[in-house]
DNA sequence: TTAATTACTTACTTTATGTAACTAAGTATA
DNA sequence: TATACTTAGTTACATAAAGTAAGTAATTAA
Protein backbone atom coordinates (compact mmCIF):
# COMPACT_ATOMS: atom_id res chain seq x y z
CA UNK A 1 0.00 0.00 0.00
CA UNK A 2 1.30 3.61 -1.31
CA UNK A 3 2.08 5.98 1.12
CA UNK A 4 -0.45 9.53 1.56
CA UNK A 5 0.44 12.61 1.62
CA UNK A 6 -2.76 13.55 3.56
CA UNK A 7 -2.45 14.80 7.20
CA UNK A 8 -1.40 12.00 9.21
CA UNK A 9 -2.78 12.91 12.29
CA UNK A 10 -6.48 12.86 10.23
CA UNK A 11 -5.80 9.55 8.90
CA UNK A 12 -4.68 7.86 11.83
CA UNK A 13 -7.98 8.88 12.93
CA UNK A 14 -9.97 7.51 10.05
CA UNK A 15 -8.14 4.42 11.06
CA UNK A 16 -9.16 4.26 14.14
CA UNK A 17 -13.16 4.72 13.19
CA UNK A 18 -12.74 2.75 9.93
CA UNK A 19 -11.78 -0.57 11.91
CA UNK A 20 -15.19 -2.55 12.15
CA UNK A 21 -16.74 -2.17 15.40
CA UNK A 22 -14.65 0.55 17.14
CA UNK A 23 -17.39 3.44 16.69
CA UNK A 24 -19.79 1.41 18.20
CA UNK A 25 -17.89 0.42 20.73
CA UNK A 26 -17.00 3.85 21.78
CA UNK A 27 -20.39 4.91 21.50
CA UNK A 28 -21.35 2.34 24.17
CA UNK A 29 -18.78 3.33 26.33
CA UNK A 30 -19.67 7.23 26.12
CA UNK A 31 -22.79 5.64 28.62
CA UNK A 32 -20.72 4.78 31.00
CA UNK A 33 -17.54 2.31 32.28
CA UNK A 34 -18.87 -1.25 30.83
CA UNK A 35 -17.52 -5.14 31.03
CA UNK A 36 -16.85 -6.99 28.40
CA UNK A 37 -19.59 -9.29 28.42
CA UNK A 38 -21.72 -6.37 28.14
CA UNK A 39 -20.09 -4.91 25.26
CA UNK A 40 -20.44 -7.90 23.56
CA UNK A 41 -23.55 -8.64 24.37
CA UNK A 42 -25.08 -4.95 23.47
CA UNK A 43 -23.39 -4.44 19.89
CA UNK A 44 -23.50 -8.05 18.97
CA UNK A 45 -18.84 -8.33 18.59
CA UNK A 46 -17.66 -11.82 18.88
CA UNK A 47 -15.42 -12.22 21.60
CA UNK A 48 -12.15 -12.52 19.61
CA UNK A 49 -12.60 -9.34 17.74
CA UNK A 50 -13.74 -7.43 20.89
CA UNK A 51 -10.85 -8.33 23.11
CA UNK A 52 -8.37 -7.31 19.80
CA UNK A 53 -10.03 -4.10 19.54
CA UNK A 54 -9.78 -2.99 23.31
CA UNK A 55 -6.19 -3.74 23.17
CA UNK A 56 -6.08 -1.73 20.19
CA UNK A 57 -8.07 1.36 21.67
CA UNK A 58 -5.81 0.80 25.15
CA UNK A 59 -2.85 1.35 23.23
CA UNK A 60 -4.11 4.29 21.51
CA UNK A 61 -5.11 5.72 25.12
CA UNK A 62 -8.70 5.86 24.17
CA UNK A 63 -9.94 3.21 26.44
CA UNK A 64 -8.71 2.12 30.26
CA UNK A 65 -8.72 -1.09 31.29
CA UNK A 66 -9.82 -1.56 35.32
CA UNK A 67 -9.73 -4.77 37.59
CA UNK A 68 -11.59 -5.11 40.83
CA UNK A 69 -10.81 -8.00 42.74
CA UNK A 70 -14.22 -9.16 43.70
CA UNK A 71 -15.34 -12.47 43.13
CA UNK A 72 -15.29 -13.39 40.22
CA UNK A 73 -13.63 -10.96 39.38
CA UNK A 74 -14.93 -7.03 37.42
CA UNK A 75 -13.10 -6.19 34.69
CA UNK A 76 -14.59 -2.26 33.26
CA UNK A 77 -13.68 -0.43 30.30
CA UNK A 78 -14.17 3.18 30.22
CA UNK A 79 -13.09 5.99 28.16
CA UNK A 80 -10.30 7.73 28.60
CA UNK A 81 -10.26 12.06 28.05
CA UNK A 82 -9.26 11.30 24.59
CA UNK A 83 -11.50 8.63 24.10
CA UNK A 84 -14.29 11.10 25.25
CA UNK A 85 -13.31 14.00 23.06
CA UNK A 86 -14.48 11.68 20.86
CA UNK A 87 -18.56 12.39 21.50
CA UNK A 88 -18.47 15.03 19.17
CA UNK A 89 -17.73 12.93 15.98
CA UNK A 90 -20.42 9.95 16.94
CA UNK A 91 -22.54 13.04 17.63
CA UNK A 92 -22.06 14.77 14.47
CA UNK A 93 -22.26 10.78 13.02
CA UNK A 94 -25.66 10.61 14.46
CA UNK A 95 -26.96 13.61 13.49
CA UNK A 96 -25.92 13.26 9.41
CA UNK A 97 -27.51 9.41 10.31
CA UNK A 98 -31.05 11.70 11.00
CA UNK A 99 -30.87 13.69 8.38
CA UNK A 100 -30.14 11.54 5.23
CA UNK A 101 -29.62 8.26 6.25
CA UNK A 102 -33.08 5.75 5.55
CA UNK A 103 -33.73 3.11 8.46
CA UNK A 104 -34.20 0.31 6.89
CA UNK A 105 -30.31 0.70 5.26
CA UNK A 106 -28.60 -1.71 7.22
CA UNK A 107 -29.06 -4.40 4.11
CA UNK A 108 -26.54 -2.29 2.57
CA UNK A 109 -23.92 -3.17 4.46
CA UNK B 1 -23.64 -11.73 13.65
CA UNK B 2 -26.51 -10.77 16.26
CA UNK B 3 -28.74 -8.00 15.94
CA UNK B 4 -28.00 -4.69 18.08
CA UNK B 5 -30.46 -2.74 19.83
CA UNK B 6 -28.77 0.77 18.82
CA UNK B 7 -30.51 2.84 16.06
CA UNK B 8 -30.26 1.55 13.08
CA UNK B 9 -29.54 5.42 10.86
CA UNK B 10 -26.41 5.61 13.10
CA UNK B 11 -25.73 1.97 12.47
CA UNK B 12 -25.99 2.07 9.09
CA UNK B 13 -23.77 5.39 9.30
CA UNK B 14 -21.06 3.95 10.98
CA UNK B 15 -20.92 0.85 8.60
CA UNK B 16 -20.12 3.08 5.73
CA UNK B 17 -17.21 5.02 7.84
CA UNK B 18 -16.15 2.00 9.06
CA UNK B 19 -15.47 0.72 6.08
CA UNK B 20 -11.88 0.58 5.02
CA UNK B 21 -11.26 3.85 1.98
CA UNK B 22 -14.63 5.07 2.70
CA UNK B 23 -13.17 8.07 5.00
CA UNK B 24 -10.79 8.77 3.09
CA UNK B 25 -12.73 8.86 -0.73
CA UNK B 26 -15.17 11.04 0.68
CA UNK B 27 -12.34 13.29 2.24
CA UNK B 28 -11.04 13.41 -1.69
CA UNK B 29 -14.45 14.09 -2.68
CA UNK B 30 -14.65 17.14 -0.51
CA UNK B 31 -12.38 19.19 -2.71
CA UNK B 32 -14.19 17.93 -5.67
CA UNK B 33 -15.01 15.94 -8.59
CA UNK B 34 -11.89 13.39 -9.16
CA UNK B 35 -11.27 10.49 -11.46
CA UNK B 36 -10.94 7.28 -11.28
CA UNK B 37 -6.71 7.57 -11.12
CA UNK B 38 -6.37 10.30 -9.47
CA UNK B 39 -8.54 9.32 -6.42
CA UNK B 40 -6.29 5.96 -6.58
CA UNK B 41 -3.48 7.48 -6.66
CA UNK B 42 -4.11 10.33 -3.86
CA UNK B 43 -4.80 7.77 -1.21
CA UNK B 44 -3.42 5.06 -2.33
CA UNK B 45 -5.77 2.52 -2.38
CA UNK B 46 -6.57 -0.46 -5.11
CA UNK B 47 -8.02 -0.09 -7.99
CA UNK B 48 -9.77 -3.03 -7.57
CA UNK B 49 -11.32 -1.65 -4.41
CA UNK B 50 -11.88 1.47 -5.12
CA UNK B 51 -14.14 0.17 -8.13
CA UNK B 52 -16.30 -1.68 -5.43
CA UNK B 53 -16.57 1.55 -3.03
CA UNK B 54 -17.61 3.85 -5.41
CA UNK B 55 -19.80 1.86 -6.85
CA UNK B 56 -21.09 1.30 -2.87
CA UNK B 57 -21.27 5.32 -2.35
CA UNK B 58 -23.19 5.38 -5.14
CA UNK B 59 -25.79 3.19 -4.74
CA UNK B 60 -26.01 4.87 -1.20
CA UNK B 61 -26.55 8.24 -2.52
CA UNK B 62 -23.35 9.87 -1.56
CA UNK B 63 -21.19 9.51 -4.79
CA UNK B 64 -22.24 10.29 -8.13
CA UNK B 65 -20.26 9.27 -11.33
CA UNK B 66 -20.72 11.11 -14.25
CA UNK B 67 -19.16 10.35 -17.90
CA UNK B 68 -17.89 12.72 -20.42
CA UNK B 69 -17.46 11.44 -23.87
CA UNK B 70 -14.23 12.73 -24.53
CA UNK B 71 -10.57 11.12 -26.08
CA UNK B 72 -10.33 8.68 -23.97
CA UNK B 73 -13.11 8.58 -21.85
CA UNK B 74 -13.85 11.25 -18.80
CA UNK B 75 -15.19 9.70 -15.95
CA UNK B 76 -15.61 11.95 -12.53
CA UNK B 77 -17.21 11.21 -9.45
CA UNK B 78 -18.41 13.82 -7.10
CA UNK B 79 -20.48 14.15 -4.10
CA UNK B 80 -24.25 14.44 -4.21
CA UNK B 81 -25.54 16.66 -1.38
CA UNK B 82 -26.16 13.56 1.15
CA UNK B 83 -22.18 13.37 0.51
CA UNK B 84 -21.47 16.80 1.11
CA UNK B 85 -23.43 16.96 4.22
CA UNK B 86 -20.83 14.54 5.47
CA UNK B 87 -18.42 17.49 5.70
CA UNK B 88 -19.08 18.33 9.63
CA UNK B 89 -18.27 14.42 10.37
CA UNK B 90 -14.81 14.84 8.55
CA UNK B 91 -14.31 17.92 10.09
CA UNK B 92 -15.13 16.83 13.66
CA UNK B 93 -12.79 14.21 13.07
CA UNK B 94 -9.65 16.21 11.79
CA UNK B 95 -10.35 18.29 15.17
CA UNK B 96 -9.84 15.10 17.60
CA UNK B 97 -6.58 14.66 15.04
CA UNK B 98 -5.48 18.10 15.60
CA UNK B 99 -6.36 17.88 19.52
CA UNK B 100 -5.21 14.35 20.59
CA UNK B 101 -3.35 11.83 17.60
CA UNK B 102 -0.06 12.23 17.49
CA UNK B 103 1.84 12.61 14.56
CA UNK B 104 3.17 9.16 14.19
CA UNK B 105 0.97 6.95 14.97
CA UNK B 106 0.00 5.64 11.61
CA UNK B 107 1.99 2.21 12.53
CA UNK B 108 -0.62 1.99 15.04
CA UNK B 109 -3.04 0.77 12.49
C1' DT C 1 0.87 -2.49 -36.65
C1' DT C 2 2.19 -1.38 -32.25
C1' DA C 3 1.71 1.38 -28.39
C1' DA C 4 -0.70 4.50 -25.14
C1' DT C 5 -4.49 5.95 -22.21
C1' DT C 6 -8.38 5.41 -18.95
C1' DA C 7 -11.41 2.81 -16.28
C1' DC C 8 -12.08 -0.80 -14.87
C1' DT C 9 -12.22 -6.56 -14.10
C1' DT C 10 -10.25 -11.15 -13.12
C1' DA C 11 -7.49 -14.53 -10.77
C1' DC C 12 -4.95 -15.34 -7.06
C1' DT C 13 -2.74 -14.29 -2.26
C1' DT C 14 -2.85 -12.34 2.20
C1' DT C 15 -5.24 -10.31 6.02
C1' DA C 16 -9.37 -9.62 8.87
C1' DT C 17 -13.35 -11.29 10.93
C1' DG C 18 -16.69 -14.92 12.54
C1' DT C 19 -17.68 -19.27 15.10
C1' DA C 20 -17.24 -22.39 18.49
C1' DA C 21 -14.79 -24.69 21.75
C1' DC C 22 -11.37 -24.20 25.38
C1' DT C 23 -8.62 -22.17 29.54
C1' DA C 24 -7.68 -20.03 34.21
C1' DA C 25 -8.94 -18.44 38.64
C1' DG C 26 -11.98 -18.38 42.04
C1' DT C 27 -16.33 -19.91 44.28
C1' DA C 28 -20.46 -22.48 45.08
C1' DT C 29 -22.94 -26.85 45.09
C1' DA C 30 -23.75 -31.98 45.53
C1' DT D 1 -13.87 -34.14 47.25
C1' DA D 2 -15.47 -33.74 42.77
C1' DT D 3 -18.35 -31.21 39.70
C1' DA D 4 -20.16 -27.25 38.01
C1' DC D 5 -20.50 -22.09 37.47
C1' DT D 6 -18.86 -17.44 36.42
C1' DT D 7 -16.06 -13.90 33.93
C1' DA D 8 -12.73 -12.69 30.77
C1' DG D 9 -10.65 -13.88 27.79
C1' DT D 10 -7.63 -17.27 24.05
C1' DT D 11 -7.08 -20.81 20.40
C1' DA D 12 -7.96 -23.23 16.18
C1' DC D 13 -10.21 -23.27 12.23
C1' DA D 14 -13.54 -21.35 8.34
C1' DT D 15 -15.17 -17.63 5.63
C1' DA D 16 -15.10 -12.90 3.94
C1' DA D 17 -12.64 -8.73 2.70
C1' DA D 18 -8.70 -6.48 0.87
C1' DG D 19 -4.11 -6.38 -1.68
C1' DT D 20 -1.40 -7.44 -6.00
C1' DA D 21 -0.61 -7.93 -10.54
C1' DA D 22 -1.99 -8.92 -14.93
C1' DG D 23 -5.67 -8.51 -18.37
C1' DT D 24 -9.62 -6.20 -21.11
C1' DA D 25 -12.23 -2.76 -24.05
C1' DA D 26 -12.58 1.37 -26.38
C1' DT D 27 -10.36 4.96 -28.65
C1' DT D 28 -6.56 7.40 -30.58
C1' DA D 29 -1.65 8.41 -31.89
C1' DA D 30 2.88 7.15 -34.01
Amino acid sequence: MADTTICPKFESALNILNKRWTGLIIFQLLEGAQRFSTIESSIGISGRVLSERLKDLEKQGIVKRHVYNETPVRIEYDLTEKGLALKPVLESIQRWADNWQEADNQSLV
